[in-house]
DNA sequence: GTAGGGTTAG
């Protein structure tokens, strides 16, 4: 980790300037010594704030009162409501006299003891309902928000609402019932609660915040959308924010992807003097890592470090799956062994993300010595890491390897889990061997594992792409008779394949399908719809779908527009093409390389060999790297006008370029050279 | 404390 010679770190934050005050500056090496945070609003807490109770009374000796023949009235006398009744009982009111004496504390304590275990909970129900019909104990409020708290805890939501619907919410009984709701997971309920609460003037409580976020975190429905508007309500309820509810702020904003903030708050918490819980920064790391900002991700390694604590195999694997992803080996290499060096012992997620560098860097060698590491090191692989292995030699074409990865599973004791037979399905399928495919298929349901949608729509899609669409049909069926409910996905594939043999009303039809079945079409079925569409020269329906999409409130795509432009240039339509383009770049997308392509092949095809020059130029000037393809596409326009003899000189600015040439661009070259020695013969 | 991470469609 020669964190010195790095190039400076990437730790200035970009924060939507939404709800956020500006980002404190900081410095990687000084991230604990940050100056307070900026923050007009937020009262941060310490926990030297937190006021410990001086006694509690329950456990003082009160050798006054003994609840013994309360308690045993109670569990044989359940009262249901606190009204008085009509009569009452000349023994209950006698017990309910020997008790006036009795300090409110002591109800309070004797309460909150009963209510902190499921079995006695039932009994702290019975006595507050009992208190309040004899009129014992003053603010209910706090024997009902001990309750709901209790009830809350132990998934009796229901119970808790009944309870609260007894008298008009308090602040207290208010913060009881959200801190419930939101442990039970009904947001809808806790987020309506705090609006409610806000609208009758109180202030919610800073734990609410942090059980709401939690619970979105446990759900994994957390984004940042509803983090911002979250934070948005506690400035504008001016919370407090203490080191748990900024470790769950950050932990939230992690998980939602949205690092930066992440980050920022993470200043803001080591600028007020609070640590961080590791987790929490091990969160980030892994976060940093996935995005592939390593520099970052050692930089909160490293304050980990200074905090005093020893990172754990969690933390290193956290910052080894950052190096992964950028496929910096020899770093990866590095804290493997510093991790053998500390004492860390490596773990099974550990030695697969190493397995995954050397398979990524074509290491198979290395990769299998990893293996046998983890053999030696008694730790087991699993289906995972071989997936991995399989997935790599699928990407460089080896299918034929697929075999043998399945016979070292059978070596190290793994057997192979559904995930990893999609991808041997998929492998054989993307090289047209559709019988390995299919008895893979058979073997995988042989050794009893359910295919899923992926594999149903793998096999499908492959037969597709392999022109083999009855056979997709009937998989398409296969599939639902089998119990497995087709997806999205699968309709898309369905979609392209009837398309492909335009058959427009089992399109339609489809659609129609995915509709009645509460499927929305997302931006791949329209862009499908756009690509089938303008393939056969259906310009109007195509155009239709892009604007449907729209309409749909989704985003447009550039591998729409590609599509778009695409099919325009294949018939010659150089103006709708470069009206598509515009079009493109008016809803803020950026020219794609594909797309520039496109729009060359759109002027060769017809035949404005000077404008599908100026798109390479236009190339050049906007830092775009024109590719194989763009210059096999001008050699084919070139060709199409018959200026043979200006191709060699595109082949060699290609060579130039440092772009490798091609089994196309050399054939592309090569017929050039034919017409032109034909046309010197003549 | 555990999991973490993998597969399909344009």
């Amino acid at each position: 980790m020669n964190a010195l010679l790095l190039p400076p770190p990437r730790l200035h934050l970009r924060l939507s300037p939404l709800h956020l005050h500006p980002p404190p500056s900081f410095h990687r090496r000084h991230l604990l010594l940050l100056s307070p945070a900026a923050s007009q609003h937020l009262r941060l807490i310490t926990s030297e704030d937190h006021q410990q109770d001086p006694y509690d009374v329950a456990l003082l000796p009160n050798p006054q009162y003994d609840f013994t023949p309360l308690l045993n009235f109670l569990s044989t006398h359940n009262p249901s409501q606190p009204d008085s009744p009509a009569r009452l009982d000349p023994n209950e009111l006698r017990l309910a006299d020997s008790y006036r004496a009795v300090p409110a504390p002591l109800w309070h304590s004797l309460i909150k003891n009963l209510s902190s275990s499921p079995s006695s909970l039932s009994a702290a129900y019975s006595l507050v309902t009992w208190l309040q019909r004899h009129n014992l104990c003053f603010s209910y409020e706090l024997l009902y928000s001990i309750l709901i708290h209790a009830l809350g805890r132990n998934d009796q939501l229901y119970e808790a609402f009944l309870l609260s619907q007894r008298q008009s919410l308090t602040p207290l009984t208010y913060n009881a019932l959200i801190g419930a709701c939101a442990r039970n997971n009904d947001l809808e309920k806790a987020l309506n609660l705090m609006g409610r609460m806000r609208r009758d003037g109180y202030q919610s409580d800073f734990v609410n915040y942090s059980l709401i976020i939690q619970s979105l975190m446990r759900n994994h429905i957390v984004d940042v959308g509803i983090l911002e508007k979250l934070y948005g309500e506690m400035e504008a309820d001016r919370i407090e924010l203490d080191g748990q509810l900024l470790n769950d702020i950050i932990a939230g904003f992690t998980k939602a992807g949205d690092v930066d903030r992440a980050l920022y708050f993470l200043g803001v918490m080591q600028g007020n003097g609070m640590s961080p819980k590791t987790s929490i920064l091990v969160g980030v790391v892994s976060e940093l890592g996935s995005l592939g900002r390593v520099e970052e991700a050692e930089a909160v390694f490293e304050e980990l470090k200074e905090g005093g604590l020893k990172p754990r195999t969690r933390a290193y694997n956290a910052l080894l799956k950052g190096y992964v992803k950028v496929g910096a080996l020899r770093d990866a290499e590095y804290i493997v062994s510093e991790m053998e060096r500390t004492g860390v012992l490596p773990d099974e997620y550990t030695y697969s993300l190493l397995i995954d560098a050397y398979g990524n860097a074509g290491r198979w060698e290395s990769a299998r010595i990893v293996l046998k590491e983890m053999e030696a090191n008694n730790v087991k692989p699993n289906s995972y890491v071989f997936c991995r292995i399989l997935t790599g030699y699928r990407d460089k074409g080896e299918w034929q390897r697929s075999f043998q990865v399945l016979k070292e599973m059978k070596n190290c004791g793994v057997s192979p889990d559904r995930q990893f037979y999609n991808v041997m399905i998929d492998m054989f399928g993307k090289y047209n061997c559709l019988d390995h495919m299919m008895s893979t298929f058979a073997r995988m349901k042989e050794e009893g594992i359910e295919p899923d949608t992926v594999t149903w729509n793998t096999l499908i899609d492959c037969h597709c792409k392999q022109g083999q669409h009855n056979k997709s049909e009937e998989l398409f069926a296969e599939m639902q008779t089998s119990g497995c409910l087709p997806c999205t996905t699968t309709y898309n594939i369905m979609i392209h394949s009837f398309g492909r043999q335009e058959r427009w009303d089992d399109v339609k039809d489809l659609l129609g399908k995915m509709q009645s079945l509460g499927l929305l079409p997302n931006v791949v079925t329209y862009t499908t719809l756009v690509d089938i569409y303008g393939q056969s020269g259906r310009f109007n329906e195509a155009i239709e779908c892009l604007e449907a999409m729209k309409s749909a409130g989704l985003k447009p795509s550039s591998t729409m527009y590609n599509a778009l432009i695409n099919a325009y240039a294949q018939r010659g339509l150089s103006e709708q093409a470069v009206h598509a383009f515009r079009v493109m770049r008016g809803d803020g997308l950026k020219p794609s390389l594909l797309a520039l392509n496109s729009l060359i092949n759109a002027f060769g095809e017809d035949r404005r060999e000077s404008e599908a020059f100026s798109v390479l130029e236009y190339m050049k000037e906007n830092d775009l790297k024109p590719d194989v393809v763009t210059y096999t596409t001008l050699m084919k326009a070139l060709i199409k006008v018959e200026s043979y003899e200006k191709v060699p000189a595109v082949f060699e600015e290609m060579l130039l370029s440092g772009c490798a040439p091609d089994r196309k661009a050399r054939a592309m070259l090569r017929s050039a050279l034919k017409y032109l020695k034909s046309t010197l013969n003549l």
